[in-house]
DNA sequence: CGTAATTTGTACGTATGTATG
DNA sequence: TCATACATACGTACAAATTAC
């Protein structure tokens, strides 16, 4: 049903022409994906839709339903119907869900800004963001501790074509919301989609310090991917979590 | 939208009445988890079912489409609607997805039996399984591999009162498909979610030996549950993956 | 191979209920 | 109180896919 599944509709279109609601639900889907309509954003009555496309309200409902199931759009009734932000809420952020057992509780994460520089394009960041290796990246270097314990060394790599001035925020900005957040609201990117390589490493150097743990310690190593609309990838991040009492958790 | 999920309809239920479609769609739900209808199984059509409850084609529609949502059912059109199965495709298989970089692809596995017997209940695994610790608890290990190399070892831990007859099958039963499968074909139970949890641990004695390789290197520690119908869990299992060249794949 | 019957998919319409401001 | 917007429920007609004849 997203953009990266299925493309069965446009197979149809070589024999029919599209379904009128689908035609609909990728015109309003665009408005998103382009900005003109912007998360939080109150979108036009189900009837104005109906009237300016010259297509019945259920077809409408249709199509608006579909972006609703789809992550896009949420509706409340008797205000309207609004551009959602990012997908990911706290519950599905796999990163800052840290669990003593399977059956246990989450634990509370305090985010440590520990720097932030600009850094000439590398491999393998700049080959998964889609970027050739002479473009500026962004590298972002946090901690995550639970009861003043580090739990979590990241390093995020971010295009500087795409966050421009990123390092103009006083460094308080990456700790009292998550990136995704922070992302979202201050260059309206929302993340729609994350993908996530999970191995294990035996501590070493810098990170070993950072996490306060014996080189050789085995550490939980998170490569990640994140997208937003049109499956455009605008973060790579590598995370060390020690998971000796707590573990991260996910939900299938 | 699951039943894991919001209870919002049932707030309304002190004021209102709970809508047509609702109530169709809960009862629709209750044959597919009571057992009445079961996984493949090819249901009425819209207008019959629109006739047995006296409500319009419409009404059955939304009921219908919203168990399609929510992965229990799923239409062809031409043909019918069906009941569906385990919701997790190849695709959402964590466990059987290990890939050699976030853009490189998918390593095809080898499953191969290496022990199944019947052990007393001990926690976690019972406590998660939701059963008293003196119930029997069928003991299955297995190994994975890739180009003949060992991958992934896991213990599943399943309960014997669900399971009756687990140990009657031949061994090569647990090679060709993975346990998911082999389940919902034998005992109709379609896996709907599951929990995990992440870590990281030195590898030691029978595991190492196992994977072949050295004690203390570093392993993926994986502790799953698998839930059914109505969140029953009925598998617990504890996966050890080396991750030297391959890593686990996880999309959200 | 075509035809008919069945089933889901699309598209339209109307009326009424419920929530918001 | 009232207008607005979404939610529910009913209905009809035709298109498209499948299957059996």
């Amino acid at each position: 049903m997203t953009a990266r599944s299925g493309n069965l509709k446009l197979i149809r279109a070589i024999e029919t022409p599209l379904p009128v609601y689908y035609r609909l639900q990728e015109a309003l889907k665009k408005k998103i994906e382009d900005g003109n309509w912007k998360p939080g954003q109150l979108i036009p009555s189900e009837r104005l839709i109906a009237g300016e496309h010259q297509v019945s309200v259920g077809t409408v409902r249709k199509a608006v339903l579909n972006l609703v199931y789809e992550g896009y759009l949420y509706r409340i009734q008797g205000k309207g119907t609004y551009v959602a932000g990012t997908k990911l809420r706290k519950d599905s952020l796999r990163y800052y869900r840290m669990m003593e057992a399977l059956d246990g509780g989450e634990a509370e994460l305090e985010i440590r800004f520990i720097g932030l520089k600009e850094i000439q394009g590398f491999d393998p960041a700049s080959a998964l963001l889609g970027h050739p290796r002479d473009r500026t990246l962004y590298e972002l270097r946090r901690l995550f501790l639970h009861d003043g314990a580090p739990l979590v060394y990241c390093e995020s790599y971010l295009p500087k074509g795409i966050f421009r001035d990123f390092d103009s925020f006083p460094p308080a900005r990456f700790e009292k919301s998550t990136l995704y957040e922070m992302i979202e609201q201050t260059y309206g990117l929302p993340c729609i989609y994350n993908h996530e390589l999970f191995g294990a490493v035996a501590a070493h150097g810098a990170v070993a310090k950072q996490l306060g743990v014996n080189a050789g310690s085995p550490l939980l190593f998170i490569e990640m991917r994140s997208f937003t609309y049109k499956d455009r990838p605008y973060e790579f991040r590598r995370s060390y979590c020690v998971t000796g009492t707590r573990r991260v958790f996910a939900e299938i």
